[in-house]
RNA sequence: GGCCCCAUCGUCUAGGGGACUAGGCCGCCGGCCUCUCACGCCGGAAACACGGGUUCGAAUCCCGUUGGGGCUACCA
């Protein structure tokens, strides 16, 4: 959806580009908060820009520090490392809000002075009860201004003798309207926006005072976040005003919904970047998806963009105003995608946890397990949507249990039809005694068993497969074999069962 | 309640008044491949929310309706 005015003003010739990715401590980052991360982030890259991470931790209740080195951790997981923030300094900190406390004072005094705010007694109990008045009457729910008029002198005596209270913006007359990056033009009246707190009584900062304080003293030059701040962009407007310094340019992006239309939220199944990163998928994947959520490159049938394609090419303008649903089946897709030609054994840290989860592999695996590994996840390669889904493929290979497999109905199925045990036994005598069966043995033998039973195709194939694998479908029988009998002898905490051991136990349980 | 935003196949989207018989990806359905499930390849169904304008001409511009979302805190 290209839009008349692009995110390059003439004053960014002279001017720098930076953004900020500023989160608050307060769980794991979730999906909507990640993209937005890599919106910022892709649009430094583009445009030659500095990515700031800020930490906004002023609600001291519910801000932990582990979310903090939660948060830092997974971003770089990501990919998406920011040149200046917490954790890797920068001139302009410190990037806590927790330790700019005086910096916000310092401009609170500033605003007091010039008579652009004002003390207010007002107890929270009298404030819930006009706004429920107000509400009633039908008026704006904001502030009533009943602490606008007090004298400065009487005010800063209450204040000196103890009384709390906390520090409002003098809200103006008139309008405010800016021209948002992705949304054009918006405006509005004064009268909606009521006077709001700049300091709380025990003299923290409210959320938008310290963003204006932050964003100015970091120099942001664009602001990019979420919808729901386009309210607050009125306000933190009339902060620049009375402050005296020029706005940064502001883009919000839409928010990000369930399949159900709603916001997305943990009943959704998976929102937090950790999840997807345990069920083994590829952060090119998630950059990849997340980007296309509400963004499209120039050009058509381009899906598949590598991190770079994405920093040279995203560009604001482009960005979708409606709300996007999250479709983890087409991230699954992405996913694959990037997964499909990477050799193996970068793929194998993707793969791991996953089969560690199910105590098939210990910790460390030594090489010679790693290699194997490599292997199987080569020959697994067609069910990788996810580290998660290739080790659920690779039951085949780990979980063989025959008591319970043929117990399945389909199984049975196969198992009573005619000949299959017939098939199953010349198979096994064909196998002959040589201790390593090979991938051509293995042929040889399936041969051989055709030909003694005079069965060929299909029904030859299947029993073979459910006395190996204990199912009706999995990859290919040669892969298999090579599994099998080159993973028997591992040091692993249980290994599988080599090919001969396989048909004896399938064997054992039949007629 | 008030203010603001949004609206193209089920989903993500292309679309800038005529190139639209509305294109692409995912998903779905069908076929091919094949010892199986899958992978892959080929094909198919599937949308401009509704009503009024403006215009020779509207998915595209305007107004309204409906529907969805956000905000309305001493949270961020």
């Amino acid at each position: 959806m290209p839009r008349e005015e692009g995110e390059s003003p003439g004053y960014t010739f002279f001017m720098s580009v930076r953004v900020r990715f500023a989160p608050s401590p307060t769980g794991r980052l979730h999906v909507g908060n990640v993209r937005t991360a890599l919106y910022n982030w892709l649009f430094a890259r583009r445009q030659g820009g500095t990515f700031v991470l800020r930490i906004e931790d002023t609600d001291a209740a519910r801000s932990e520090s582990r979310f903090e080195e939660q948060l830092c951790r997974d971003l770089r997981w990501l990919g998406l490392q920011w040149d200046e923030g917490v954790e890797v300094g920068g001139e302009f900190g410190p990037y806590r809000q927790s330790e700019r406390y005086p910096l916000y004072r310092e401009q609170a005094r500033g605003l007091l002075q010039q008579g652009h705010a004002y003390r207010c007694f007002c107890s929270p109990e009298e404030l819930e009860r006009v706004r429920a008045e107000r509400l009633a009457a039908g008026h704006p729910p904001g502030y009533a201004g009943t602490c606008r008029d007090l004298d400065p002198g009487e005010a800063a005596r209450r204040v000196k003798q103890g009384e709390p209270a906390v520090l409002r913006f003098r809200v103006r007359e008139g309008a405010v309207s800016f021209d948002d990056l992705v949304f054009g033009r918006l405006e509005f009246d004064c009268r909606q926006i009521g006077d709001f707190v700049l300091q709380r009584s025990d003299g923290s900062p409210q959320y938008n005072f310290a963003v204006v304080v932050d964003d100015l003293g970091m120099r942001i030059s664009h602001v990019i976040r979420g919808e729901g701040h386009v309210s607050n962009t009125p306000r933190q407007l009339l902060l620049y005003e009375a402050l005296g310094e020029p706005p940064p340019r502001f883009a919000h992006l839409s928010t990000i919904l369930g399949p159900d239309g709603a916001k997305l939220s943990k009943r959704h199944g998976s929102t937090s970047l950790g999840e997807f990163r345990e069920q083994g998928f590829a952060p090119e994947a998630l950059v990849n998806y997340l980007a296309l959520l509400g963004w499209s490159p120039e050009g058509e049938g381009r899906e598949i963009l590598s991190r770079e394609e994405l920093c040279r090419e995203f560009d604001l303008s482009r960005v979708h105003r409606a709300p996007a649903v999250f479709d983890q089946t087409k991230l699954t897709w992405v996913n694959r995608n990037h997964l499909r030609d990477r050799p193996a054994a970068e793929l194998l840290p993707l793969v791991l946890p996953a089969l560690q989860r199910r105590g098939w592999v210990g910790e460390d695996p030594p090489g010679p397990v790693s290699r194997w590994l490599e292997s199987l996840i080569e020959a697994l390669r067609k069910y990788l949507e996810s580290g998660e889904a290739l080790a659920q493929a690779a039951e085949v290979v780990f979980d063989f249990r025959p008591e319970r497999d043929l117990e399945q109905p389909e199984t049975r199925e196969v198992l009573e039809s005619d000949g299959a045990v017939r098939t199953i036994r010349a198979f096994q005598k064909a196998l002959g005694g040589q201790d390593r069966i090979e991938v051509v043995d293995f042929k040889q033998a399936v041969k051989t068993a055709g030909k003694e039973t005079g069965v060929r195709g299909r029904d030859l194939y299947h029993p073979i497969r459910i006395a190996l694998t204990g199912r009706g479908s999995g990859p290919e029988l040669d892969r298999v074999v090579e599994l099998a009998e080159s993973g028997r002898g591992l040091p692993l905490p249980s290994p599988p069962p080599g090919v001969r051991q396989r048909v004896e136990r399938v064997l054992a349980l039949l007629p």
